[in-house]
DNA sequence: AAAGTTATTATAATCATTCTAAAGTAATTT
DNA sequence: AAATTACTTTAGAATGATTATAATAACTTT
């Protein structure tokens, strides 16, 4: 546990979130100004690894990363953008079902309107 | 309807796969030998917009590109990396009845090992 | 056939991410 | 506590997929 990982766990923890590398490391500047970001990249993708940090990745866009431990799926806005959580409870042992195998992992993002976007359209 | 676009529908109708676009670019290489990079992703793109192809996307790897029209998942092989179609009936319905909201679109990729994996460790 | 639209080409640019090598920090052994 | 080892960070360059730009070519419509 170096300074620098305790600055992102600490950023990640205060601004929970779905955020990119680089907002990371400008929060992670605020407590740590001289970290740089293959630091922060080398951090995430162990994070990742250990299952403590969620990667969401989008094509053309840089990939986000989710702190939240808990496993859900995502919501991609198709007005606003924004990425939105939602748990799907047992997925993963349903799937595991449904195809007669069984599933270490799975990404499943859906493309539809966030509950703001719904809101505001009534 | 450009001699490249349909360079580009052939080499994926006679090539059925998960294909990357350097790949699809070698191949309608073949079919067409002075074509270029950017015709390739520009066709790509708008045959994903138009609905034709589908995009995969994984994290550090470029994305692939699938011809199948039936709505389908994807299976990556946690053994050897291999990307294989699954079909799971009425997934979309389904998954917008379980969260309430009409899905557009969804991405489902499902990480086991393959059905070539798990026949081989038998 | 001229004018206008759209696609392709060649090339350069972008930008997220990774690599490399050196220096620093932490952990472990003596 | 000093010495050795392992791991992390840093700075900066490199990579590589993809997009942007500007010029040319190929269709379409009048």
């Amino acid at each position: 546990m170096t300074r620098q990982r305790a600055a992102i766990i600490k950023v990640m923890r205060e601004n929970c979130g779905h955020f990119t590398a680089e907002e990371i490391f400008l929060m992670a500047q605020k407590e740590y100004p001289s970290i740089v970001r293959a630091t922060i990249y080398n951090n995430l993708n162990n994070m990742v690894e250990e299952g403590l940090v969620r990667r969401i990745c989008q094509s053309g866009q840089p990939d986000r990363f989710d702190r939240n431990p808990m496993p859900h799926e995502h919501i991609i806005c198709t007005l606003c953008g924004a990425v939105e959580d939602i748990s799907l409870s047992d997925f993963k042992n349903r799937l595991s079902a449904e195809i007669g195998c069984e599933v270490e992992d799975y990404e499943l993002v859906i493309h539809c309107k966030c509950s703001d976007c719904r809101k505001n359209k009534n």
